[in-house]
DNA sequence: CTGTATCCGTGGTGATACTG
DNA sequence: CAGTATCACCACGGATACAG
């Protein structure tokens, strides 16, 4: 299954193919486990956590400091959640003191295009939605 | 480091060479953008909603019914928070009883390609994830 | 029909203290 | 170092009633 990653802009014809208007009306249907999995990785820590380990491996107090002002008990809880979808893989070094070291799994990895699509879809578009927010707010204030 | 920003948007020409990749570190840079735009499109309903004004322009009775289970204060709320945004439109017709149609503005279609990039994700990894939350729930019932 | 106003429970988040 | 435990706060979301 695939789905055409440049839908209708304008009076673009669809009409040859039905397939990927198929995906797309499929897509839709399973929109409530996209909505899912855009809230897990939109929460307000994973995705800077899975940047991070992006760059490289880490150790959970090296991303505790890298990780702009989150909480001891917010990294922890991330971490688990990202390794139980399996997105980051947790391996402990029986030291002491331990040693535990968080890495993005392949799968982890492979979020990392279509999360680089949408980010570069916010670069690209940032300033649009700040003047639009910018405007609607002064239309607001009376 | 070696990102593929493989789903580029049809809009976004950049020059070429390595301007992918800067433009990745970019995105790490300005991952607090990024993140906050996951939340707000990642929330409960957003994304919903911007799937069926992607099939076509609706009323607010019409979202309300074929969103399934948003209540008239969160579709109300949602409505308001995307058109802020500029990413949906909503014309009103001035009859008895009053008209309000909402649909997806340019920059809410182009939004379109890139959650289509993570749905597709989502769709091909979906097994992956409740397969890898399913092995994590069994270590952990002890 | 298309909203706004109000109340209220739930869960996410941070701060702090403690443990192996 | 790498967590767990506990408490308190408050934004989010649902239900309901009301309004233009």
């Amino acid at each position: 299954m695939e789905i055409d990653l440049a839908p209708a802009q304008e009076g673009t014809e669809r009409s040859q193919g039905d397939t990927h208007v198929t995906a797309a009306i499929e897509a839709v249907g399973a929109c409530q486990a996209v909505t899912d999995m855009l809230s897990r990785v939109g929460d307000k820590w994973s995705m800077q956590v899975v940047m991070k380990l992006g760059e490289q491996s880490r150790r959970f107090n090296e991303l505790r400091r890298i990780v702009d002002g989150i909480s001891q008990r917010m990294l922890t809880r991330t971490l688990r959640n990202l390794e139980r979808d399996g997105l980051v893989s947790r391996t402990v070094t029986p030291t002491v003191p331990p040693r535990v070291d968080y890495a993005l799994t392949p799968l982890g990895r492979s979020l990392w295009g279509p999360v680089a699509g949408l980010s570069q879809w916010v670069l690209d578009n940032r300033g649009r939605i700040e003047s639009s927010r910018a405007a609607y707010d002064l239309r607001e204030e009376d």
